[in-house]
DNA sequence: CTCTGTGAACGACTTCACAGCA
DNA sequence: TGCTGTGAAGTCGTTCACAGAG
């Protein structure tokens, strides 16, 4: 029983297709085509089709898919239709300020601990959510089987969390400081270069006058 | 005089290569090869030199590149090597923790001046820089030159804030709000989705148990 | 007639492999 | 020899276009 192999792209627009549809089901529309959809994202509808059908037939020929029920397979797929557990580790700003940022909440992640090293850090709360030291990491996640951590340290100490979040279980580090992680083979890295992605709207720009 | 056609990924990759020879030069590193710098990021040497190569002949034949000119070319190439001016729209708590992230300063940009409507965040300050009205947005955006916006506001507000940014002259938009923005042509939105990154780290988990 | 699901055609990006310079 | 720059080959992802279901 092997997933199906599906482009990386493809997986980053269902959660496209996800956020969409349970936007339009708030609207009222318990139907959807894959025109529909695929004009709300600025992308077409075959290339929609081909994303859905990598993982089963949703919809019905000349009717298309049923908002509600389409959702449900989505989070399914995504992995999020149960609550996972998740760990920031940095309780710096940015940390901080993802703790409190309702969206992760909404989609089904639970933080369920922070951690830092700095004395003026640890034992605060952070959106509700304690800190801790950053040597209780491997007993407190592994106590909620934890399997994704958020990464928001500063860039020298990125790789030493990196290895003390490998060793403790985690399968999947969301890493917001501005360095390239190594990591295990099955342990993978969303990166998510803040300055970087300003940059490329840079070079769009132009050259700088 | 145009631009030389390149694949978006390269641009992407850019950053990455800027990243990493400024983090070498820092070692003092002089000079580097292709598969150095590959390595350090896990892609391949060829790579490297075919997004190079892009734009230019900037290494040596059995010597590779030298670090501190490779870095000023990849500056040039992005438009930062001026420093370019930014402003925040939405001062919540994301916004604000953006506000004070180093890491946008570090790589020559400059937040101008943030916006907001909420009577209690108006004309307080954030990380060194004065929260406006959002009406005062064009005048202050046309005066200060501004082409780079940061929006970080509820998903139902981002829109009309968007709308907006393109009519006070902003070409590029960081979109932090989860939906899809619509613009002109001439106005690159990069998306960054915060909970959807997750979502893509979920899936790579397999089911949840 | 409408709209999905999907092989086939196409195009974009990556990797290969090597000529040529240091 | 070591390493870049780059056409050619190969792979991966997107779009087309149509058969078939409702």
């Amino acid at each position: 029983m092997t997933r199906p192999d599906v482009p990386n792209p493809a997986v980053r627009r269902l959660t496209l297709y996800l956020r969409q549809l349970e936007q339009l089901l708030e609207e009222g529309a318990d139907r959807v085509s894959s025109s529909q959809l695929a004009q709300s994202l600025h992308i077409t509808a075959a290339q929609v089709r081909k994303d859905l059908g990598y993982f089963g037939a949703f919809g019905r020929p000349g009717v298309g898919y049923r908002t509600a029920p389409l959702i449900d397979a989505l989070r399914r797929i995504l992995g999020t239709d149960k609550p996972r557990n998740v760990i920031v580790v940095g309780a710096g700003d940015l940390g901080r300020a993802l703790l409190r940022y309702k969206g992760f909440k909404r989609k089904g992640f639970n933080f369920v601990a922070a951690f830092d090293i700095a004395p003026g850090k640890v034992h605060r709360s952070a959106g509700g959510v304690e800190v801790h030291h950053l040597r209780e990491l491997p007993r407190i996640a592994r106590r909620h089987g934890v399997e994704l951590a958020v990464l928001a340290v500063p860039p020298e100490a990125a790789q030493e969390c990196t290895d003390l979040l490998c060793g403790a279980g985690v399968r999947g580090i969301l890493n917001f400081a501005p360095t390239t992680l190594t990591t295990p083979e099955d342990v993978a890295v969303g990166p998510v270069d803040l300055a970087g992605h300003l940059e490329q709207l840079s070079y769009l720009l132009g050259p700088s006058r």
